[in-house]
RNA sequence: GCUCGGAUGGUGGAAUUGGUAGACACGUUGGACUUAAAAUCCAAUGACCAUUGCGGUCGUGCGGGUUCAAGUCCCGCUCCGAGUACCA
């Protein structure tokens, strides 16, 4: 009997879902002890309406072998699967086609086929035409009366995995989009909000803890991971704050909280882009310019974590190079964060009359503002003015415009500290700016008080003397010199306001301190618009604007190009007091540290390329090092520091405590762990998500209560942006928050007294994937819990965990983040969600090209009189690529007179086999006159290329992209063939080089696709897929096969299932044991492309022994159950048993059916195999030597020399040296 | 740029972790069977030299090094791939 694999296939698949196989046991199902719980999972796919191709499954199978593997075993294995179906592709096919994302996501998971793989007739239009939301390529129109219309059409990822046979547990899938589901990531969410980090304990706590801790002692003692911004406060001041006020603090701890945060902002989309939906500055769609922006939107504390996760590292089973990744991820490093006051005047402008000098770090920028003012007063100024100036009133010397801090004080009296200010209608609107002003004033110690307008210009003479009484009763103060003393004395002193606006730069080399030359902030930094001059604002605002058009990867990556703006402004430095010179580039980035970088060109390559590109100084701190062409960035603690005052002749290792020591004494710095991870932005501007449970009163967001959710998504009639850039929520109708009725309402009816609107943005990909592995713990109450405690105890987390490695960042860390929180909160039981992780490497594809190119050209019909180069022929050539490469470049135009030797070949070529249509009217009328030749090889789908690089010429030709070439001339190979040539590539639809498992199927069956898969090679490593080695595999099956219907004495192909009941041979055993021993091995190491090989040559040998023992044949099929399922099934059944193989136990490996006792010796000369030399394995070292140098081929090797040294490895080698 | 991988015949890959480089497959070539093809089976297949046979030289991206012995360890490069925070 033939080996039949579609049969066999169909009716196992058939077999495992009608008895549910793979459906794992909950702990309470079994009588008495349970099953020890095994838990392999894949990551969560994205069911995309392309289908699966080869690559997918990839990781699924070799977890589909492990699952399997340890059911045989004896372990109770959870292997479920569902979908991650929130997500762009559904939204972007939403915005385009007004087709509701649910449903494009229901029909990429069902398919659009029926069972017999007939298309739905709900798919289909009356005309006959299927529906675009069924096909995969949406841009070609298919009918169903068309032959192969099945291709154009979404199976749906279900009824693929399904073909290729895995033992997934279906009955625990979930859907991120299913309300059901989302319910919980946004009860999840609602914990988040609800708590905050205490960094002491390293541990997430209730909110209410902190309200508590706050009434007591206020924010000043309790370690909570807060805002870098969140001011300090008492008890008592807490007790005095509004209600909002205190939301708006407790916002500054919230595990998820408001804030701003850079976005890549695309106006003409009304989108936010990620950084790789935009190419070279604009939108990857559309090309329409981004530019960044600040935007408010949800943010995730998972810096408050990162050590945590920095440390559970340590115990998990991951690839080394994966952890490191997480490691370099979070990026911890130590240093220290240090303070560097901004001068109040730029060098060399430097005011001589610091009595006068009240004004902040940014007088200089303001001092030109505050002429302008007095240059241009208003009336009322001006009014005042005449009275006041010249010690005209009662002799008190009166300034205008004078700065005080970052203000601009109308009219001051510095020896009363009276500020005089006059108001317009202008000030009515800037209430609360003035009030602020006003106590900012108050504070350095000056009386303010108000006119105006019309009290100055109407009655001036009260005005006077309202100013008059009050400076008569404040005391004077008289100028000291010493600023030390000053402070106790005069509220304004000199230099007031130093140390008040600082640059705050985090480095990790605080010991090259003395090597700082200058000071480089990001341009987005906050400081940047404050402290630039006047004279330097003008490049510096083009500076920032261009840099706002860089993407963050864009800026990073380009390192060739320096750039960079000078702020006019200086810093000091905190020893030598010298002015540093602030500058802004954009190879610093605003969201790494604090956005200021303290630069050591002769330290760090960056500030060295810098300074020497702007020709800023480059002092040395290395003894002995020379910095002139690059910075020295080794840390060697031999390197001693010098020019650096206390810190010379020290190592790093000693300069860096003594250096933080120092400048701590300052109160300029302090040792500071820094990390890379920066909280995680979750908001997203996006339809397909999940939404927020949030409403807002009063601009504060306050939490939908848990027994209300889940809050579905809304209805919207579009699904862009609305018209004033809100997310695409803005536009639902219903969304509103009744918090009387507890439901959504119309927006109709928000009143802000009971009901409120609702957040619009939604949450992001990675919301539903972070905790999805333990939902599937749950069969029976997954409305009540996530899981319940006694499921999520018994399975605890993933044993075994396979996906790609491009999650490694993202999805992973995330996950572990809030697995780590719920633990905290008691809701789970584990910190770490995958114990083992498994990257599985690409499957990358052969993608085809042929050979193309366009000669184009006139003929200069003389005769005529026709100039016919208004109408140039063009004439199209594929030539098959073995004819070799044309190297002629692109649009290369060549005169006629001048036509190098390759063309001319081609030409002639041309002219040869296609029959040059021309060739006779350039004869008769002229000649070629102007030539256009181009060369190109052009993509053709695969599909069309056999597996010996033929090209099918007619469905090339029909096809969309080969339509061109309709007429073409084709010049073949010898042997008439046209071939294309290859090239590796990623597999995607765009390159037309994805191979189908579906096809696969159809042609070798799912054992030889699952088998291949395995057998390409390494799993975690990268590899080009091949269609044309799956015959390797194909073949070994039916090997296989044969060998329970062995072929007649004839050799004909055997009819009958033989099974002898005899005892095996001692060699059958022998491979039998080398295979079990073999195979194990190769399943705990996950080296499945080896144990697919030991197979072969398990096979090959038992078929060449003719074995047909039940002894052996029995526990084969069971090794190999794991691998090829539906065949190790069918083979089990034959051989009688009427139960699955898949809980079958695994064969025993039995050490002494190995037992050799003689080994196949290399002897080697010098390290070079020579011959081999067949020797028992009981010799003992003394004995080889004697018997090798018996040997008569050893003396010929020799050659009469006397060995050296004769090198015996017993078991292993012999070597003879000399 | 940074971080992490990788490089072995015509192709995918193997090599018990320092001990016979190229297992197992694909492909190619030759042969058997067949009217023929397919299928199946057998043989050869790293390159070069030699060939009646025995054999010899080179060879794991490149350049060095350690060792009796290096694909494997060390130092210095080159090239390719992945990730880089809103694709999932």
């Amino acid at each position: 009997m033939a080996y039949d694999f579609k049969a066999i296939e169909t009716k196992w698949q058939k077999r495992w879902a009608k008895d549910q196989t793979f459906r794992a046991k909950q702990p309470q199902e079994f009588e008495g002890d349970p099953k020890p719980p095994f838990y392999v999972l894949d990551m969560f796919p994205y069911p995309s309406g392309a289908g699966l191709h080869v690559g997918h499954p990839l990781g699924y199978i070799a977890s589909d072998i492990y699952a399997r593997y340890k059911r045989h075993k004896g372990f109770n294995v959870l292997h479920p699967q569902g979908y991650d179906s929130f997500g762009l592709p559904a939204e972007q096919y939403a915005i385009q086609t007004g087709q509701h994302p649910s449903s494009t996501t229901e029909i990429n998971i069902e398919g659009c086929l029926d069972n017999k793989g007939k298309i739905l007739d709900k798919y289909v239009e009356d005309n006959g035409k299927i529906k675009n939301s069924a096909l995969i390529d949406k841009s070609k129109e298919t009918c169903v009366d068309e032959d192969h219309y099945q291709s154009n059409v979404i199976k749906g990822y279900r009824k693929q995995l399904d073909k290729i046979g895995f033992s997934f547990d279906w009955s625990r899938e979930v859907r991120t989009s299913d309300p059901n589901y989302y319910k919980w990531t946004q009860w999840i969410f609602i914990q988040l909000f609800e708590s905050w980090y205490d960094a002491k304990a390293q541990k997430s706590k209730s909110i209410s803890e902190l309200v508590n801790i706050f009434e007591k002692e206020g924010n000043i003692i309790v370690d909570a991971a807060a805002d870098e911004d969140t001011t300090s406060f008492s008890a008592s001041e807490w007790s005095t704050f509004t209600d909002d006020q205190k939301e708006e603090l407790l916002l500054n701890y919230r595990l998820t909280y408001l804030a701003e945060t850079e976005v890549n902002w695309c106006p003409a989309l009304g989108t936010v882009l990620a950084n790789d939906e935009i190419v070279k500055g604009v939108s990857e769609r559309g090309g329409h310019p981004v530019s960044r922006k600040k935007m408010k939107q949800w943010s995730m504390r998972i810096s408050a974590f990162a050590d945590r996760l920095l440390r559970g590292l340590e115990d998990l089973d991951w690839s080394e190079s994966l952890k490191e990744t997480q490691r370099n991820w979070i990026g911890k490093s130590v240093g220290a964060q240090l303070k560097f006051p901004i001068l109040p005047f730029p060098k060399g402008k430097e005011n001589t009359k610091p009595g006068y000098m009240t004004g902040g770090n940014n007088a200089y920028t303001l001092i030109e503002k505050a002429k302008e003012n007095r240059n241009q007063p208003t009336e009322a100024e001006k009014t005042l003015w005449i009275q006041l100036r010249g010690k005209k009133l009662s002799g008190y010397k009166f300034r205008q415009q004078h700065l005080i801090g970052d203000y601009i004080a109308d009219f001051v009296c510095l020896l009363k500290s009276l500020v005089v200010e006059v108001d317009g209608e202008y000030h009515n609107e800037t209430k609360a700016y003035d009030e602020e002003r006003t106590q900012f004033l108050n504070k350095k110690g000056f009386e303010v008080i108000r006119f105006k307008n019309e009290d100055v210009i109407g009655n001036i003479d009260e005005v006077l003397e309202k100013i008059k009484t009050k400076l008569d009763k404040l005391p004077a103060y008289t100028k000291m010199a010493k600023p030390s003393e000053e402070s106790k004395v005069k509220p304004l002193s000199i230099g007031e306001g130093q140390g008040e606006r600082i640059i705050e730069a985090f480095t990790t080399r605080p010991d090259t301190i003395y090597g700082v030359s200058f000071i480089t902030l990001a341009p987005e930094h906050d400081l940047v618009s404050k402290i630039t001059t006047l004279d330097q604002k003008e490049e510096v605002d083009a500076y920032v604007k261009a840099s706002a058009k860089r993407s963050e990867r864009e800026r990073m990556a380009d390192v060739k190009t320096i750039s960079g703006a000078f702020t006019g402004a200086y810093a000091e430095h905190p020893h030598t007091k010298e002015p540093l010179p602030v500058w802004i580039g954009d190879y610093v980035l605003a969201g790494y540290g604090t956005g200021a970088v303290m630069s050591v060109p002769c330290g760090d390559q960056r500030d060295h390329d810098f300074a020497q590109h702007f020709g800023i100084p480059i002092p040395n701190v290395f003894e002995g090092i020379d910095i002139s062409k690059e910075a020295y960035t080794d840390k060697s603690n031999a390197t001693k520091i010098a020019n650096s005052d206390f810190l010379n002749g020290l190592g790093v290792l000693e300069a860096i405590p003594k250096a933080i020591e120092a400048l701590a004494n300052m109160g300029q710095g302090a040792k500071k762990i820094n990390y890379r991870l920066r909280d995680a932005v979750f908001s997203r501007q996006r339809y397909w998500g999940e939404p927020f449970p949030v409403y807002y009163i009063n601009g504060l967001p306050k939490m939908i209560d848990e027994k209300h959710l889940p809050l579905k998504l809304p209805e919207v009639e579009k699904y862009l942006p609305t018209e004033d850039g809100a997310p695409p929520l803005g536009r639902a109708q219903e969304w509103a928050w009744d918090t009387e009725q507890h439901q959504v309402v119309s927006n109709a009816k928000i009143d802000h007294k009971t009901v409120f609107p609702v957040e619009l943005n939604t949450m992001p990909g990675w919301a539903g994937s972070s905790w999805y592995l333990f939902h599937y713990m749950e069969t029976e109450n997954r409305d009540q819990h996530i899981a319940s405690k006694e499921n999520l105890d018994y399975w605890n987390n993933v044993d075994l965990y396979i996906g790609g490695s491009e999650h490694a960042t993202g999805h992973l860390l995330y996950s572990r983040f809030w697995t780590k929180f719920l633990n905290d909160k008691g809701v789970f039981p584990v910190d770490e969600p995958f114990k083992k992780l498994i990257n599985q490497g690409m499957i990358l594809g052969e993608s085809a090209f042929v050979n193309t190119f366009t000669i184009v050209f006139t003929v200069d019909d003389k005769e005529n009189n026709n100039n016919l180069k208004e109408t140039p022929k063009v004439l199209k050539v594929l030539l098959s690529n073995d004819l070799g490469d044309l190297n002629i470049k692109k649009r290369e135009y060549i005169e006629s007179d001048y036509i190098s030797n390759e063309i001319e070949k081609i030409i002639q070529k041309a002219e040869e086999i296609c029959e040059f249509e021309n060739k006779n009217q350039s004869d008769k009328n002229g000649q070629i006159v102007y030539m256009g030749l181009t060369n190109v090889k052009r993509r053709v789908d695969v599909s069309l290329v056999n597996t010996s690089n033929e090209l099918n010429l007619d469905g090339f030709k029909t096809s969309p992209f080969g339509k061109e070439f309709k007429d073409a001339k084709v010049i073949y190979n010898e042997s008439g063939k046209l071939l294309v040539s290859r090239e590796v590539e990623k597999m995607s639809k765009s390159k037309f080089n994805v191979v189908n498992p579906d096809d696969i199927c159809e042609e070798y069956g799912a054992d030889s696709l699952r088998l291949y898969e395995m057998f390409l090679g390494p799993l975690e490593q990268a590899k080009p897929w091949s269609t044309a080695g799956l015959s390797g595999v194909h073949n070994f099956l039916k090997k296989l096969w044969k060998l329970y219907f062995p072929p007649n004495s004839q050799g004909d192909e055997g009819q009958d299932f033989v099974v002898s009941d005899e005892h095996a041979s001692k060699e059958s055993l022998k491979i039998l044991h080398k295979t079990i021993k073999k195979v194990t091995q190769d399943i705990e190491d996950f080296s499945f492309n080896t144990s697919v090989s030991t197979f072969m040559i398990c096979v090959n040998e038992l078929t060449q022994q003719s074995c047909k023992s039940r002894e052996v044949l029995e526990p084969l099929a069971v090794l190999i159950s794991p691998y090829a399922p539906h065949i190790a099934e069918e083979l089990w059944e034959l051989l009688g048993n009427t139960t699955s193989i898949s809980e079958v136990d695994y064969p025993v490996f039995e050490e002494h059916y190995l037992k050799e006792d003689s080994k196949t010796y290399p002897i080697s000369f010098n390290g070079k195999m020579r011959f081999t030399l067949d020797l028992s394995l009981g010799l003992s070292k003394d004995e080889i030597e004697k018997i090798v140098m018996a040997e008569e081929r050893t003396q010929k090797q020799l050659d009469g020399r006397t060995p050296k040294k004769v090198i015996i490895v017993p078991g292993k080698i012999v070597n003879i040296v000399g």
